[in-house]
DNA sequence: CGCTGGAGCCAG
DNA sequence: CATCGCTGGCTCCAGCG
């Protein structure tokens, strides 16, 4: 590094954490495929976009969305005419690659130049990565990075080619491969120093918009623009004939389309003598605006609506749930669009290429900023300094013993020189992109099977590969060129890749190759081969192998052992049959299976039925994070905003849900109140609670009142509540035919001007979440008024049996009051009937749970009544109809067919009259739960058909009647009669 | 025996 | 200032009829 470098670096006083937070707003690439069907945060382009269109326009735009919405990109989809082939069975051998090998799909103009990866893959038995990892055999600080760069910096043709190849590959992903506009045309642009957005970014943005990058200033003269935010007084100095602009000249250049005047963004003003910044008009670039939000940002606390959204947007591990989430919904979307692709049969051999970046985030996050050194420093991504945990740490740190998810102080106790990167969550998403965008280009694989952001498991039948000759060699030869084209693709990030004949043998292969290598053992052909490999690694390195049951093993098979025992340990000392009997049959089975390198039915399934295994079956948020609630009914607001973002995800999805289930994070009573992690959830103890609908549903009120109740069941105290999860389990989809038709206020009508369309009451709720927030908000703006969701309206507006129904649950807020008994008097529980006598163990078994703090084996019995097969001794003589059922859901079923038949001319009085009684036993045997559930069922029917019959429906105000007037006011007494007894504390 | 709800485990 | 401990899927187990 030169003086001049320096000597920026050290009057930069910024924090490096400050580096990156706010960038992902800004970028171009925000919108493509993926990552818009989350909540990617808040886009200004979009919102922008949206503030400049009229009411008339900003209307139109929204109806526009009554119409099918266009299908999602995908990230695997590219434009080029053999598209077809992407995910075909091997169309394309392996000897048309080695001819492609040399990039010439990169740029067909420079087909001279010498590829890199020609030189690491054509000797035959070239065993190492060059030039990637030859002078580098394993840990960073042996990698000589500089080569590679140099490699590049001395030879402008190369550089060009990989810039175009770049843009291709970037156009493919993130434009559907159509060129952006030539924005920065005839720009030849170099970066100094750090900026916002980084670096990384900034070259992607002008590659794509048609400008020239350069990565070195040594030859001065082409450069036409220099882009920073700060310049040293030398710097300042030393690029004064230069057209030197702040990163925003590229940002607002890209919004509106065209290359803006650079002097509008002139960093150094000729007339400033203080070099004090020009601060352009929409955002400078350090400065107020940017405190401001970070201060409001930060003072979000659970009460805030906009905490789940600011939480999610930062945490990492919500991240990487979503992307796995959203790879998996565009996988099965691409395979059902071809679907010719076979899942993998028993009896074919495959080759499995196990593909995974070298730790991640820290590669990202360190190549974005020069002043990282990859393969010198020790490097760590994470938010704070102290209690924060490091979710990604590169080769240095870990040669210092540092590990992911540690807290950073700890790891400084090992490491005193790490330093904390923060994340970048953008750029994690474009580099992912590129991946898959490679492995698909690749045209090499039967299947690419996502397992994550960063990780990919790429199939071929080993039947598919040219001629039966020298598997090994090609499989060798693919897995280079792919390290060696995402290396290029993504500026400097490592994929190691492990190839094997099965998942576990792939997985392992891929441990071995790790960081920045191959490694195939497609040759291991016999046992024994296979064995050898495997016996070197330790247990823990299997999939599915976590800590508690190396703890398991360990205890029981090898008590004295120091340290983690190895696969050849077990396969030693285990049978099949010690493994069941310590783990379980499935456990045991799969390890047992793994020891000899075979994968278990389970894994397998990812090959078999791949589209079954990536199936969403279900949907949930956890929070355990910053909970701190000092009332009950703030936690009830604040699972309404839960519920009202699960279930507006399920209703984008088009599904419905029988089940949800509420699981809380209590306080053990023993940690303190506020533990050593800010705002962290110390230790708990969990609990859980699932109900059902009688008839699956997507709508917001049923869920949330359900949970409300469920919550109040776990008597936690809103004090001590530290973790809250939601989860709507056993997701179907909705039938199609609902929803289409008219609905009651579809003669909604936007107050004030009349020359405003109407909006049409679907159109808003039908479009993408992320466009939906904007849009509302620039509707709140106007005060423009909103079509409230369909459902919800209904629940609001048409159906009084929903408002009863919220009044129902919300009595009985106030009725735990009572302390539990701290044991069990047993001449009472005798004398109690057996349901109230199981509710009440299960009461006590929560507050014993509570009270031991016992972390394990502590189950709480009798959970749930709701669901447990209805006794129906001593109904079954009077009601005829419930005679066959066994099963509350068949009971819900035949009352759903029950008021489906008689909707329009109202239930018969003599039925109403059976099922009077048939409710009086159920209130009598204190099966309320039970009653309460038929009646939501009833609710909920009645309000769906709510939707298609109208207000006048004489059968449906019949049965509201009956609902209302006779079911209701029987349960509420039953009640008020009940909740006494029950106990709960709050 | 088969089913269910709750708890636990694991992965990234 | 801290700091952002998610989420989906499988398995095990006890209890029920």
């Amino acid at each position: 590094m030169d003086q001049d470098a320096l000597a920026e670096l050290l009057s930069d006083t910024t924090e490096p954490s400050d580096v990156g937070q706010s960038q992902q707003l800004d970028s171009p690439l925000h919108s493509y495929s993926f990552v818009t069907t989350q909540n990617a945060p808040g886009c200004t382009q979009q919102q922008r976009l949206l503030s400049s269109l009229n009411d008339h326009s900003l209307v139109n735009l929204v109806n526009s969305y009554e119409a099918p919405q266009p299908a999602k990109r995908s990230l695997l989809e590219h434009e080029s005419d053999d598209d077809e082939q992407n995910w075909d069975s091997n169309i394309s051998h392996l000897s048309s690659h080695q001819n492609n090998v040399n990039f010439d799909v990169i740029d067909d103009e420079s087909p001279t130049v010498a590829s890199p990866s020609i030189v690491a893959t054509s000797g035959e038995n070239s065993d190492d990565d060059q030039p990637i990892t030859d002078a580098h055999p394993r840990v960073a600080s042996n990698i000589n990075f500089g080569d590679y760069g140099q490699y590049f910096s001395d030879k402008k043709v190369l550089q060009q080619d990989r810039d175009q190849y770049m843009k291709k590959l970037y156009q493919n992903a993130l434009n559907d491969g159509k060129p952006f506009p030539p924005v920065f045309k005839d720009c030849i642009i170099y970066i100094n120093g750090r900026t916002d957005p980084d670096r990384l970014q900034l070259h992607q943005k002008i590659i794509l918009y048609g400008g020239q990058f350069m990565h070195f200033l040594s030859g001065k003269t082409s450069v036409t623009h220099i882009i920073a935010s700060n310049l040293t007084a030398k710097k300042r100095v030393e690029f004064q004939k230069y057209k030197v602009v702040t990163p925003q000249w590229v940002t607002d250049s890209i919004a509106a389309n065209k290359r803006l005047p650079w002097q509008d963004f002139a960093l150094i003003t000729g007339d400033d003598d203080q070099g004090k910044l020009k601060l352009t008009k929409a955002k400078p670039p350090k400065g107020e605006p940017n405190v401001e939000d970070k201060n409001s940002e930060n003072t979000l606390d659970c009460n805030h609506p906009d905490f789940l959204r600011s939480f999610f947007a930062k945490s990492r591990l919500h991240h990487l749930s979503t992307w796995k989430a959203d790879l998996r919904a565009l996988f099965c979307e691409r395979y059902l669009e071809h679907s010719n692709i076979q899942g993998i049969t028993e009896n074919e051999s495959v080759a499995i290429f196990h593909i995974d970046f070298d730790c991640f985030f820290a590669t990202v996050s360190a190549l974005s900023d020069p002043r990282y050194r990859l393969y010198e420093d020790p490097l760590a991504v994470a938010h704070g300094n102290n209690s924060s945990e490091i979710a990604s740490c590169n080769y240095v740190a870990r040669s210092f013993g540092v590990k992911n998810g540690m807290w950073v102080r700890s790891a400084r106790r090992l490491c005193p020189k790490l330093v904390c990167m923060p994340y970048n969550f953008e750029q994690y998403e474009v580099n992912s992109k590129l991946l898959y965008q490679i492995l698909a280009e690749t045209h090499f694989f039967d299947m690419i099977l996502p397992v994550s952001i960063d990780e990919a498991i790429c199939v071929k039948r080993v039947s598919t590969f040219t001629g039966f000759h020298d598997v090994q060699g090609q499989c060798e030869m693919v897995t280079q060129t792919i390290r060696q084209q995402v290396f290029d693709a993504t500026n400097g990030c490592t994929v190691s890749i492990g190839c094997g004949p099965s998942l576990v043998s792939a997985r392992l292969a891929l441990k071995d190759a790790k960081p920045n290598g191959k490694r195939v053992i497609m040759n291991l052909t016999n046992e024994t081969e296979l064995d050898n490999f495997q016996a070197k690694f330790p247990l823990n390195d299997l999939p599915g192998v976590g800590f508690s049951i190396v703890h398991k093993i360990r205890q029981q098979l090898f008590p004295d052992a120091s340290t983690t025992p190895t696969i050849g340990d077990l396969k030693a000392k285990s049978t099949l049959k010690s493994l069941t009997s310590i783990l379980g049959t499935k456990t045991g089975r799969k390890i047992h299976l793994f020891l000899s390198a075979k994968d278990d039915e389970e894994n397998s399934r990812i090959l078999r039925n791949p589209l079954d295994f990536f199936a969403r079956k279900s949907i949930s948020v956890d929070i355990n994070y910053a909970i701190r609630f000092d009332s009950i009914h703030d936690i009830d607001d604040f699972i309404d905003r839960v519920c009202e973002h699960l279930t507006s995800k399920i209703h984008d999805l088009g599904m419905v849900t029988p089940q949800v289930t509420l699981k809380i994070m209590r306080r053990c009573e023993h940690a303190p109140i506020e533990p050593a992690k800010y705002l962290g959830s110390g230790e708990c103890d969990t609990f859980s609670k699932s109900s059902r609908f009688g008839i699956p549903t997507d709508e917001i009120g049923l869920i949330a009142t359900e949970i409300k109740s469920s919550f109040r069941m776990l008597a936690c105290p809103p004090k001590d509540l530290r973790g809250l999860a939601v989860q709507l389990n056993k997701l179907e989809m909705k039938a199609t035919r609902n929803y289409q038709k008219k609905l009651p206020f579809g003669d909604a009508i936007l107050t004030g001007d009349s020359n405003i369309p109407v909006l049409k009451p679907n159109a808003f709720h039908s479009m993408p979440r992320i466009l939906k927030e904007d849009v509302r908000s620039e509707f709140t703006k106007r005060h423009l008024q909103i079509p409230p969701s369909p459902t919800r309206n209904l629940t609001v507006s048409v159906s009084p049996v929903k408002e009863y129904w919220d009044r129902f649950g919300k009595s009985t807020k106030d009725s735990f009051k009572q302390e539990l008994p701290s044991t069990l008097d047993e001449d009472f529980m005798r004398n109690l009937p057996p349901e109230l006598q199981r509710e009440i163990k299960r009461d006590h078994a929560i507050v014993k749970k509570t009270r031991n703090s016992v972390r394990k084996g502590n189950v709480i019995k009798d959970y749930g009544t709701t669901n447990s097969p209805l006794s129906l001794r001593s109904t079954l003589e009077e009601i005829e109809q419930f005679q066959s059922l066994e099963r509350p859901r068949d009971i819900y079923h035949l009352i759903g067919t029950w008021i489906d038949q008689t909707i329009t001319v109202g239930p018969h009085a003599d039925d109403l009259d059976l099922f009077d009684r048939y409710l009086d036993k159920l209130v009598l045997k204190r099966k309320t739960n039970r009653a309460l559930q038929i009646a939501r069922t009833m609710s909920c029917r009645l309000e769906y058909h709510a939707a298609f019959t109208s207000s006048e429906s004489k059968g449906r105000q019949e049965w509201e009647e009956y609902l209302l007037r006779r079911m209701i006011p029987k349960l509420n007494s039953s009640c008020s009669f009940r909740t006494p007894q029950v106990q709960f504390e709050i």
